[in-house]
Formats: C-alpha cells, structure tokens, sequence
DNA sequence: CTGTTAGCGCTTTCAC
DNA sequence: GTGAAAGCGCTAACAG
C-alpha cells in the first residue's frame, strides 16, 4: 500500500542504500543516478517514514513549545512566529499548554521526551529546572522563553523587565503622580521580580517612599486583576494612576474601571504591560510597556536553531528591550 | 545508555514479549508477571520509544491541528481546548498555522500524513478537500471545524451562522435601524456566505431593500475592516450601524471608528462577531453575536475522539447554535 | 560511487 | 501464560 524505499530502489533498478543516499543528497557524486532516484520517487509518490527514519537516527525533526496559555497576546505571538519559522525549517512543533502548573509541566516535558523531539521552546514555569537540564545532558537543546528557571543554566531569551518597569514607572512619575498603583506578577517569577525592582527603583530615584498598600502582586490570571484593582481603588487615598504589570490581569482591570464607571485618563490614568492589538483600538488607546514579543520569540528561534547545528550551550541569557508606547490613557497631574 | 524493553526484560527475568505485553496490560493473565514486570520498569525509569512502538503499529498518538491564525480568538479557543483535551488522552498535538493559505494548507497535510498523525483536526480553507478525503480513506479520522469543505463528505462542527447573522441583524432592525452596514467574509467560505444570507434573509422578512453598497466582503484580516468601514462611512447615506460578520477585521473597524472620532453607540451602532474577552471590557463593551467556538472545540474533540475509537465517519455536519449577546454597543433608532 | 548487511526498539503471530 | 522469531522502513558502517 504506502511505498517504500525498498520499491523506490527496485523501480530505479538501484540498491536501496544508493536510493537512500540519492535521496538524502548524500555525499553522493553520480548526479544521473540521483536524478533518476528523485524521479522515480516522485514518480511512485514516494514519502519518507519518519518513524523508520527516526528510530534509527534517534532525531524526529520535532520540537516540542511549551506555554503557560494561548490568551497572553505575548504567547500568541511566540506561537505564531516558533511555528511558522520551525516548520519552514522542516521541523513540526508539538504544542503544550501547562497552566502555569508545576505538576502539569513535568507531564509535558516527559510526553515531549519520549517523542523524542529535537529541542524546546518553552516559557517555564520555573520549577522544573532538573529535568529541562536533564534534557539538555540527553541533548536536546533547550531554549527559556519569556521566563527563566533561576539557577539552571539554561540558554533564556528574556524582555528586559526591569527597565522596563522602571521606564513605564518613570513616565508615571513625570506626568506627575506620585501615587501609583502597580499591579504585577509574583515574585516567585522572574518577569514579577524585575517588574517590581524597576518599579521600586523610579521611586527612589523620585525620592519617593515605597508604600507597599500600592503594591499587589497575584497571579497571571484576570481575577487578579479585579482583586487588585478593586482594592487599589477602595483605599482612603487611591493612587491616581495604576501601571498593570501583569498582562493577563489587564482584562480585570478594564472590567472594574468599566463597573466603576471610571473615565480614563480623567479619573485614572492607566498603563499596561506587554502590547495587544486590542489595546491600541481600545477608547482611549492604553498606553502600554512593550515587552517586545516578535523580537524574543524570533530570538528564541535564532538561538533554537544555532543549536540544533550543533552549536553548544552557551548558558547565556538574552534581553530584549523594553519600550513606552504612549497612547491615550495616561494623562499629566498637578503634582501635589 | 537508553533503557530498552530488552532491559526490563532481562532485569524482571521474563522474555522481551512478556514484557512488552506485561507494559499493555493486554491478554495476559498472570497478575504477579505483570506487576513485577511494570515494577522493574519503573525502577528502571523505562520509557517505550515512541518511534518503534509507531514503526510497528503505525500510530503515532499524534494528532494534527490546523488553524489559520492564533489572532482570532475562537481559533484561540480550539487551540487550547484541543491540546488540553487530547492531552489528557495520551495524545500530542501537532500545531499548525496555515495562514488560510491552500498551498501552505497543502503542504501541512502532507507533512502531518508524513509523521503519521493518528487523527486531524483542521479549519480547512475549501481547497484541499481531496487531500483530506484521501487521509480519510488512510483511515486517518478528519474533522473540520468553523468551516467546511464543500462537496467533500467529511465530519464538520460548525457555527450556526445563518441563524446567527439572521438574529444579529434583526436585533439592529427591532431596534430601529434601516441602514445598516455588513462587514463580511469572502463568500468562498461557509461562513462568509452563510452570513451574508443571515442578513439578507433578515432584511428580506422586514420588508427591505438589499443595497448591496452597504454590503462589504473581504478577507479575513485586519486591513479588511478598516476599507470597508471607511468605505461604508464615506457613503453619502451612511449607515446608522455596523454589523461586523467578520472577527478579524474588527480590530480594523475600532480603528477606523477611533480615527474618526465616533462615539459608540450614540454616532453608530456597532454589532461584532465571534465573542472574544475583550469586547465585554471595551468601553462601551461591544454586543456581539457569539458564534459558541469553546463548544465547537468541545463537540470536535468529540468526534475525533469517537472516530479514533473506530467509530466510522458519520459524514454529517453538526452545528453549534449562536447567541445574541447585548451588551451597549447598540442603540435604538427612529426608524424613519 | 554503489551494494550488502546489520540493526534501531518494539509488537505480534506462532508455537509450546 | 510465555517464549522465539520475524520483521516495521530506514540509515550507516563496511566492503568492494
């Protein structure tokens, strides 16, 4: 029923190692014989089992792209841009969605292992770091996207975080706030960590205290975002202005400032992290942090494919830059 | 270095045969075999190489998902309830994007057919049915989802939306609107013609004209909504509402509504579909017809799940039905 | 430059 | 119930 190469061989009057070679475009000279292989191959429709192929050179030409989920524009992004390029390389890209869950993204690596993919893309959750290094000793090159694992080391492709934070805090700072509410990861993340450090930094530079009731950290999740903004802005003096460092909490905060019936920037002067094409036609346009999504996901793919050539690991982490994207929704105040 | 059937084997002192039935938990009887033998595997950190078992067998626990984009947001949706789904099952999912490409579309195919994909999952373009037949008759199960391929006898789980684009616009004409604006797909798609005869039928049963100015059909794209908005809005009778039958060419519509300086709903009625989070957050937050893409994701894994179990292809197409869902994008009209 | 040969690791008749 | 043996389709020595 399918062809094999054993009739590719047989049809081309040749042995099937020399169709093998034709076809790999081995160190073969002959260029009749190859022709003439390649022809009859396509001629019989003639297609390589890459299970055959794949038990006995042990690489599958997969790669396995792990993220926390498919809402995060930025993951979205990583999706779109790790397939598209891998499969223009020949490669296929096995996708996982861990939910951000330790447990969940043991299973994942596991599965991924065992089908034996040629390398990794994925956004850890952080607390896996043995086995991604386990991986790297089998020798299947891992890249960290977007996050880190703290103290593996592992090859990373990470935003630039603290500046990040620090700038978008800064244009915060010299639109004249002075209470800014921040929204932003746990700590146990590295984005959550930065986030926060360059928050703290603009503040200081200001040489102003750190109130840490301004402060709410929660998960990537929208519900965080309700929580926090709710509290924010229950509080006796609430800040005039909230930076949402935590994207996915974004959709929570619009929906309080939306219940609140909040006028942006007059009430409240808003700005978000990590770009989405929705922020810019929103009303106002949010003002946004990009983090740079294109560029570290076509990064990844850069550093994912030197090292499928053979490219040993360099260790190294690698930063995107941040930049402000100013839209509608911040607007001066009376500093006070 | 591998741990290998054979090893267990040897470790649990039965023959290789053994083992591997003693791993399936198939025909065999013997209890104590079996557990002993699972239990050396385990502490051998045995791991069945997929690729031999694939070799073998000729099934890889591998599915196939094509999307044309991971921007829309019930692609999004099926992305994510598919992987996490047939994860859960065992299986792995190949992610792939064909841009609604045929000849990207085409090439996909082949590639999935070539790693032995045990079932696939596609939003087709329409132009490769006879491929998809053909991995039908490799008996590999297909199921289209959100669009169809004409005249091939393939599963489909599609939106209701004649139902749906009837029900939105009539919503615009019981509010009073006579003019109303139709911003759709190319009528190459099911969806885009489905809808497109929604809104005549609509129009139809209220006693009125079909302008066709006011109907606009495009690609399904950003730029799309913003021609045709601004086409629609340059009319010298303009439309009092927009219906928007076209998901990715809203973001071009809000665009154009921004630069233009509108203001929702009291300039223009607005009117969206296929529900994606952020329009309920929007201000104003945008009615829109929701086309039910987590429950088409659902009832696809449904069948591909039966039809992997060896039920036979049904042939049949299901639908899931749309929804109307206000929100204050929408106002009432004098009707004159 | 090309053919012969030996498996990759597993499942699955077919005997016992 | 369990073992022996025959490959699945391909690649990669190793000879020639």
């Amino acid at each position: 029923m399918t062809v094999t190469l054993r009739d590719v061989a047989r049809a081309a009057d040749v042995s099937i190692a020399t169709a093998s070679r034709a076809l790999a475009g081995s160190s073969l000279t002959n260029h009749a014989t190859q022709k003439h292989v390649i022809q009859v191959a396509a001629a019989l429709g003639y297609r390589t089992n890459t299970f055959a192929r794949a038990l006995k050179t042990k690489r599958s030409r997969l790669i396995g792209l792990t993220v926390h989920n498919l809402e995060n524009a930025s993951f979205q992004v990583l999706a779109s841009v790790v397939q598209t390029r891998m499969q223009a390389l020949g490669y296929q890209v096995i996708l996982s969605i861990s939910a951000d869950d330790p447990e969940q993204e043991r299973n994942i690596f596991k599965t991924l292992v065992d089908h034996s993919v040629d390398g990794l893309i994925a956004v850890p959750n952080g607390a896996n770091g043995a086995q991604l290094l386990a991986m790297e000793h089998a020798d299947i090159p891992v890249i960290c996207a977007v996050r880190r694992v703290e103290g593996a080391t592992l090859e990373s492709v990470l935003a630039g975080d603290l500046d990040g934070a620090y700038a978008g805090t800064k244009h915060l700072l010299d639109l004249g706030h002075r209470r800014i509410g921040l929204i932003v990861g746990m700590s146990d993340t590295t984005s959550g960590k930065e986030r926060l450090a360059g928050y703290k930094r603009a503040l200081q530079e200001a040489g102003l205290p750190i109130d840490p009731t301004l402060i709410q950290a929660g998960r990537y999740a929208p519900e965080t975002g309700v929580v926090a903004a709710n509290a924010l802005l229950s509080m006796p003096g609430p800040p005039s202005a909230l930076f949402v460092a935590n994207h996915e909490s974004s959709l929570g905060v619009l929906r309080v400032v939306s219940e609140r019936g909040l006028s942006i920037p007059d009430d409240l002067s808003l700005l978000f992290y990590e770009d989405s094409p929705w922020f810019e036609w929103q009303r106002p346009a949010i003002s946004v942090v990009d983090s740079g999504a294109a560029e570290m996901a076509n990064l990844a793919v850069d550093r994912l494919v030197q090292r499928l050539s053979g490219v040993a690991n360099s260790g190294r982490e690698y930063r995107v830059g941040s930049r402000l994207i100013q839209r509608a929704s911040c607007r001066a105040v009376e500093a006070h």
